[in-house]
DNA sequence: CAACTCATGTGAATGGTTTTTACATGGATA
DNA sequence: TATCCATGTAAAAACCATTCACATGAGTTG
């Protein structure tokens, strides 16, 4: 799919020209990212995947590191389409709808660990990149409106403000992805699947904030 | 300081032996981790920052990746110390003594960047490294241990399990280190502290498990 | 249809990196 | 003092990023 050159995806290539040369650079990256993590992923040998020369991949990207956000860009893009379909507008119920954005969280780090890197794990400076940040925003924006939605079935009065709650999850969401979802330097066995693990912390954080349907 | 040999810490060595070479690398890894990111460490580059040839280093650590784990141990054996100063015992009180937990964590990222970025960001393997393990062991035992405590101030019914609640705080300690605290993809703006993020967030955690001092 | 142009790809070169090898040095020890 | 071996060097092979001059051919234009 995708391809509008002469066909052929995957081995080898037709003429001179590839027909698609930057989406198979991304999609090589993504691959290479996969099976050898963040730093296994170079442009020569990207290059060699989609079927060309070393130098080939510079009329497309001006470095690895533009590769690389193109990446990470359509890694939130993604993120954020998950996290969305999960939350769903906040149905059935706000509290379980953000349950289920917890759990969507968690499962996009297991499912597409390439993405996750490139997003997280890349140290790319959003400053220098304004797509890159556009696209993060993007993703945040769907946590913080539920957030909002969660925090507004509260009377105004005993309302937690929703980009703290926000940050919060957020911040205990990736916390438990780095730590014992992915492949890295802190992951450790745990007494329970990640998923319970943030379940719990949700709950009992929106508990804190009377919001919580479970005791 | 370190130096054991024939003095001359920085510019230029004495005669054909270093002295103190093995101590000299870790130094310069750590300065060129700060500098240029986790990535922008070299073994040519900390040889050179030493004064001595390429291939010395490697009389010293099988290679780049062993050179990474000594420095990834020697953050951990700090971080595990910071806390564990922070924790203080509990006293003078639990609750209070576990806040100054969470505090000294963001501090350690803030502080110790080259450490952080050695312990959390060069995904090395923690199977492939007992060592790196184990310190790593070491350091989340203290915050184990503060747990422990901190729920043994409940009477024995209402006490949350402990390894819950410092893996609740853990991630969300890390996540806020890794999302707000450290340069990298995450990193934005926030409306406050991160320090103020996290003790909110503790905060309201415990007050969840009936534990909080505040109301 | 022929000529042209320009995006896209190639080959070769520069300069960096990791790591191994054979060899050199000299501090510690017998 | 003679020797040994931990520690250093130089050189080499095998990678990588990136650039530059040049090649190709798809699409446009007359």
């Amino acid at each position: 799919m995708s391809w509008s050159g002469p066909g052929d995806s995957g081995s080898g290539r037709r003429g001179y020209h590839h027909g698609n040369l930057r989406e198979a650079l991304i999609d090589a990256a993504l691959e290479l990212i996969a099976a050898k993590g963040p730093a296994g992923f170079t442009v020569a040998e990207a290059a060699r995947l989609a079927g060309v020369s070393p130098a080939a991949p510079y009329r497309h990207f001006r470095d690895a590191e533009a590769l690389l956000v193109e990446v990470a860009v359509r890694g939130y893009d993604l993120f954020a389409e998950r996290l969305a379909n999960a939350w769903n507008g906040g149905r059935p119920q706000p509290v379980r709808a953000f349950e289920d954005l917890g759990r969507a969280y968690l499962a996009f780090a297991r499912d597409q660990p390439a993405y996750y890197a490139a997003m997280f794990d890349s140290h790319l400076a959003m400053e220098s990149h304004p797509g890159l940040q556009a696209a993060g925003d993007r993703a945040f924006a769907v946590l913080r409106e539920a957030a909002d939605q969660v925090a507004a079935t509260l009377p105004k009065g005993r309302r937690p403000p929703s980009l703290m709650m926000a940050l919060h999850i957020w911040s205990m969401a990736h916390g438990i992805a780095a730590l014992f979802v992915r492949e890295g330097p802190g992951r450790r066995k745990l007494p329970m699947a990640a998923e319970e693990l943030l379940e719990a912390g949700v709950l009992l954080y929106l508990q804190s904030l009377g919001l919580a349907g479970g005791e």
